[in-house]
RNA sequence: GCCCCCAUCGUCUAGCGGUCCAGGACGCCGCCCUUUCAAGGCGGUAGCACGGGUUCGAACCCCGUUGGGGGCACCA
């Protein structure tokens, strides 16, 4: 016999199930009750597919379920047809009453928008956990959270995970922040911001978690568990069933008596909570409906044995205990979800929390192939492309494209576009390919759009992080600098570009590319380099145009060359490169002496 | 194994039952411009996974199949 079954008998049914006075707008539905049921939890199976209770039937949560609703193409006003078509037991979703009438105002379709009746206010969360380095998933999630609160008028709240003691650093925290800073992202509350629901680093939160977690227990939400992993595996196998299936819900009803026995043998015993006997579901924001049945979950551990309260336990907590109105996430927390809700049923009931925020679950961002793109992956890691010179707001804005699209027909916009343009149910579900290429030329796109004294301005760190020029500049390399800065910007994809683009102008002596040499620095390009120093050694007016027409004159009509035969070789003689700034004008910046000191210097390599 | 998510050009997407022999962007390929490379301009290539159903009509709604991905901790 299922020990579940007799031992739910024993259970005050009043210890979980109170019926509370509720707040307004809350406990629509019929009351929940988790423990009344009678059906049996058979895992996976469907039952009893009717009126299901809606256990989370906040006012955020109906304005949310209708949103999406709409994704899943379900999008039907008032008046319109509801093909109310047959389902099958089981996945049968019962909307409760009183719906269609808050559905009718709800809608956020575009032409709709507007006659939104005003709901609370919306506050998102963002909580990464300080390991490392910083990971383009992450930020993407950052920044749809940010957009979300931007859009809506809400605010961004900045919490830190950081319970985990062995692996968070307070490098990687300070890295973390300055990551979000350098993207454009700010939090109205948080670290270094601070804020009504502080402090917002969970390693000084203990207290609350142990107050918490003790509410729960009084309450009977939560229970204590002896059972070793060993055991609960022996049970499984024992009833020959798949070990995999995890905890066996078998200490749920010990007594005072098997607790003190547990407890002399010396076991110390774990908090986990109590799951609730019926179908978990939300209508996620950006995927409507999801639900998972009855018994699908296991009580999950919310306080180890030593005391330490866990991920599953202090991340829900925290949202509640900050007001968290809209949690956005990434995918693969969505299997956790059941629990968040099972979780917030019991908050609320000892009053710690007010409702369930609404859930929007944002597509994994992958890399080659289609996995998920690891953290040990090189090319998850924001530091490389920072370092590299994309441009934040370029990268804010490949990062944006990343399961959202702003318009059908345009893909270059700005942060405050987004927060204009940003509606989360219209993210997409699908998995997106981190697509470098693309990246790049989003932030070329960016680059050049960039006025030319700004570009400088962001160019001069990799310049002197090369070694290339002073930091500021000098006035000398100033003007050189800010004369060359057109050209080399519209040839620019990343600032780091600027290096090997503009390097030549910067030293005395240029370094010719070998590649470039064997091309364009061949014997027989040796009257070209000679002619062109003959050229332009008496030249008078060592201006572009004047360069450009002594060259042509002697290269052009004096040898006969065709431009390209004629200017390649000039054109790796002084830049070292066979890509360059225009030639004329890099001769012109680089002034007589050098120039002709580069043409010898390739004269002697040409041979 | 169990549970969940996903499915439109190579890639990211638009598409919300007729306006779609499917639109944009990146990539790729041509051409133009040109002292190189870019940029820019013009043009091209390429896609609704499959099978049923609902409907006068389906890329769009429903079911299934197949394929891909993720989660199943006293980690976050």
């Amino acid at each position: 016999m299922d020990p579940r079954q007799g031992l739910r008998l024993l259970l005050p049914a009043g210890a979980v199930d109170r019926d509370r006075p509720r707040r307004p707008g809350q406990g629509r539905g019929r009351p929940r009750d988790h423990l009344h049921g009678r059906r049996r939890a058979a895992p996976g199976r469907p039952h009893q597919p009717a009126a299901l209770r809606r256990p989370h039937a906040g006012l955020l949560h109906l304005a949310g379920h209708d949103a999406a609703a709409r994704r899943r193409g379900a999008h039907r006003h008032p008046g319109r047809r509801r093909p109310d078509q047959p389902r099958p037991a089981g996945r049968v979703l019962d909307r409760g009453p009183g719906l269609a009438g808050q559905r009718r105002q709800r809608c956020r379709h575009r032409l709709h928008r507007g006659r939104r009746p005003v709901t609370a206010p919306v506050r998102t969360r963002f909580c990464p956990s300080p390991t490392g380095t910083v990971h383009v998933g992450l930020l993407r999630t950052a920044l749809f959270n940010w957009a979300h609160a931007r859009h809506t008028g809400g605010s961004l709240v900045l919490r830190i995970e950081d319970t985990d003691a062995a692996r968070d650093s307070e490098e990687s925290y300070r890295h973390l922040l300055d990551s979000l800073r350098w993207l454009g992202l700010d939090w109205d509350e948080g670290p270094e911001v601070g804020g009504p629901h502080g402090p917002y680093r969970q390693s000084q939160r203990h207290d609350v978690y142990r107050e918490v977690a003790a509410k729960l227990a009084a309450a009977g939400h939560a229970y204590e568990s002896f059972s070793t992993n060993e055991e609960v595996e022996a049970r499984r196998l024992a009833a020959g069933q798949d070990p995999k299936l995890g905890y066996d819900n078998a200490d749920r009803f010990l007594t005072d008596a098997q607790r003190a026995a547990f407890r002399a043998e010396g076991r110390e015993p774990v908090l986990r909570l109590r799951m609730p006997d019926s179908d978990l579901a939300w209508t996620d924001l950006v995927r409507g409906e999801v639900r998972f049945a009855v018994g699908s979950v296991p009580d999950f551990v919310i306080v180890r044995g030593n005391g330490a309260p866990l991920y599953p336990f202090v991340n829900p907590v925290d949202d509640a205990l900050m007001g968290i109105t809209d949690v956005l996430r990434g995918e693969d927390l969505l299997p956790s979800t059941p629990r968040q809700l099972a979780l917030y049923a019991a908050l609320q009931d000892v009053g710690v929390a007010a409702g369930p925020p609404r859930f929007g679950h944002l597509p994994y961002v992958t890399g080659e192939g289609s996995k998920k793109l690891s953290k040990r992956d090189p090319q998850s890691n924001v530091d490389v492309y920072r370092e590299r010179g994309f441009l934040p707001e370029g990268f804010a804005n490949y990062l944006a494209l990343l399961g959202w699209s702003i318009a059908e027909d345009r893909d270059v916009f700005s942060m405050a576009e987004m927060a204009e343009a940003f509606d989360v149910t219209r993210v997409s579900a699908n998995p997106a390919r981190f697509d470098l290429k693309k990246a790049e030329a989003i932030n070329a796109t960016h680059l050049r759009e960039l006025p030319v004294e700004e570009f400088v301005e962001r160019a001069v760190p990799f310049l002197a992080g090369a070694g290339l020029v002073a930091d500021p500049p000098t006035p000398e390399q100033d003007r050189v600098l800010r004369a060359i800065a057109p050209l080399a910007q519209e040839r620019s994809v990343v600032l780091s570009d600027v290096v090997g683009l503009l390097g030549f102008l910067f030293v005395e002596e240029v370094q010719i590319d070998p590649a470039a040499a064997a091309k364009n620095l061949r014997p027989e390009d040796g009257e070209v380099l000679d002619a062109a120093a003959d050229a332009l050694r008496d030249l008078d007016d060592w201006s572009t145009a004047g360069i450009e027409q002594a060259l042509k004159a002697a290269l052009v009509e004096g040898l006969g060359r065709k431009p390209r035969q004629a200017f390649g070789p000039v054109r790796v003689a002084v830049s070292g490169r066979t890509v360059s700034p225009p030639l004329y004008e890099s001769i012109e910046l680089l002034g007589p002496e050098r120039t002709l000191a580069r043409l010898a210097a390739a004269r002697g390599a040409a041979g």
